[in-house]
DNA sequence: GCTCGTTTCAAACGAGTGTTTGGCATTCTG
DNA sequence: CAGAATGCCAAACACTCGTTTGAAACGAGC
């Protein structure tokens, strides 16, 4: 019976949390939700903070194990390893099966991180990155030093996080109507991955010419 | 003398919530900077929230006046709009004179809309995305559909807004060493500026290629 | 059936917050 | 100058919220 308590409370608390934020979510609130007595939070908890912390590692649990990275072998070329990259994390950020409160909260953590930031990101958002910035390497000209392959990897990371973080601003410069028509996952993953893989071409090509000014010569 | 206060009200209230969200700063903090009595706020501006919306416009107007857009005539190359674009609205955005709690403020309201925030996009973001589309449109070939260069308009802003929306997370991904060192906002302009600008050169061509397959043969 | 540790509950506490009030000081006005 | 209007202030009010409390309900083990 306890941990089917405090599970309750998690799943309720995740939720207003997401939804509100900290401060605006109030104990008695999430408790109303959870079928439990006000001091239920402070009993399985100790406190508001804490139960914070719990709820956040818990929507981050469940993110991870709802959309996983895919398995990938030597073979595996790197554009397919950034289609599927783009793809996983838009899976994770905009699925948008009961809206996943997950996601919401945990974005609310990026955009004002709190002390349950900290592990968050060393164990989840580091090693992701690390992941990126090794597809990108292949992508990318030798002998580009590691500050040029992270503003990349920054770059693609920016173009996902976007449609969650200001989703709200997102629709009102494009519309309602333009967003559910161009706007669903996939689109969202083609364009990125286009856009991103094209940008890495020119720039190698841009760079392979300033060392071989023979290669081409078109101007402009 | 009337004016004075509520200016002084107005900056303190634009610092505050800049710095701790609305929630979570006091009319007594607000009041306290400001040196002005605890109920000059109401008397002045009604309640709390018409306070927050005064702050946010004045901190937008204060914003528009120190990083105006630079004008441009028919001759004025795509290029380097786009890189005027973008040092325009990085300058708006990470300028760290005094921090600039104006776009800390503004930011927040991007994040995380209030009422506040309908008045900042009619008056400020729309007009400035519609230049932006401009642009690259401009950079574009011709029989791109407008989804298209809206998306590509939005992976321009979302590069600019992530390391103003998500700085801390940017700190903790590439450490604070390198942050200081490579990511200065000139070279923040010239890296989304090349990246961006590559992206359209390679996707033009890609597009071009798709109509034309004898322009060039060299796979991959 | 009794006991003891655990869980649940209604009620209260105490700190903090937005707002109001009633009066005092200052300034404008006829 | 008298009086009205405006600006200003300390105190109080009303309410919310996180937390605590003390007792009741429950359940396993002897």
């Amino acid at each position: 019976m306890k941990d089917d308590v405090t599970q309750q409370i998690l799943t309720a608390a995740g939720e207003l949390f997401a939804e509100h934020g900290y401060r605006e979510t109030t104990i008695r609130d999430i408790c109303k939700r959870a079928n439990v007595n006000v001091s239920a939070v402070n009993y399985y908890f100790g406190d508001k903070e804490r139960l914070y912390v719990q709820a956040v590692k818990n929507a981050r649990l469940q993110m991870e194990r709802r959309a996983p990275m895919p398995e990938w072998n030597a073979t595996t070329p790197p554009e397919q390893k950034l289609r599927q990259f783009v793809e996983t994390m838009i899976r994770r950020m905009l699925i948008s099966e009961g809206s996943s409160w997950q996601t919401c909260l945990l974005t609310r953590e990026i955009m004002e991180p709190t002390r349950a930031c900290e592990e968050m990101v060393q164990e989840s958002f580091l090693p992701f990155f690390q992941l990126l910035l090794g597809i990108v390497r292949e992508l990318s000209a030798a002998n580009w030093p590691d500050h040029k392959i992270e503003k990349i990897g920054m770059s693609i990371i920016s173009q996902i996080v976007h449609y969650r973080a200001q989703d709200r601003i997102v629709e009102l410069l494009i519309g309602s109507n333009q967003l559910q028509q161009h706007y669903r996952p996939h689109d969202l993953v083609d364009h990125i991955t286009e856009f991103t893989l094209a940008a890495l071409q020119a720039m190698r090509l841009a760079d392979q010419r300033s060392f071989d000014p023979t290669a081409s010569s078109s101007p402009n």
